[in-house]
DNA sequence: GCCAACGTTGGC
DNA sequence: GCCAACGTTGGC
């Protein structure tokens, strides 16, 4: 099983929303970056757990955990040109862009905010790759140290 | 709002 | 295939 970061702003789709969501499920959608791409349509399984984490905000942080309840497929907002997400390019019979379903699993009381995180970015995490300077990625990989680390962090 | 960092695009 | 320009991300 792998692990995974999803990063979302909240002031588009935070963790209140995703728990507002009908099974408290939702689709991915809208990554539209080759690299996250490929993690998605080839590495990201059912099954697989995910930190959601809340980007571009006043208290940016990991604030809760998602399981993957399925494995990618085609995002159909890249053909609906109705869509923010939509993408000319990306032909229906060989899609250009991928989306997973995710579901969340548990809302921390207290986010493991990105302050905390940085305080071991030289030790635990100092491979983390969300705490590495530019990074820009939506979606990246975490080790299962990390996790399990970053768990330990977590505050009732 | 600023700025650094990065991915993507497009001209050549 | 190179690389400058551009647009976007994201922390502050």
């Amino acid at each position: 099983m792998n692990h995974w970061l999803f990063k979302s702003e909240p002031d588009t789709f935070g963790i209140d929303d995703l728990a507002a969501q009908p099974r408290r499920s939702t689709h991915w959608d809208g990554v539209r970056n080759f690299q996250a791409r490929n993690m998605m349509r080839d590495d990201m399984k059912r099954g697989d757990l995910g930190f959601f984490y809340h980007s571009s905000c006043a208290e940016p942080g990991i604030v809760g955990i998602v399981k993957v309840v399925r494995g990618g497929y085609p995002d159909h907002t890249a053909f609906d040109s109705a869509s923010k997400y939509f993408d000319a390019d990306s032909d229906p019979s060989d899609p250009r862009w991928y989306m997973v379903d995710v579901r969340l699993m548990r809302k921390f009381d207290r986010p493991v905010d990105l302050q905390t995180l940085r305080r071991h970015a030289d030790g635990k995490l100092k491979d983390m790759l969300v705490l590495r300077k530019g990074n820009r990625l939506s979606i990246t990989p975490v080790t299962p140290g990390e996790w399990k680390f970053i768990l330990s962090l977590v505050r009732e």
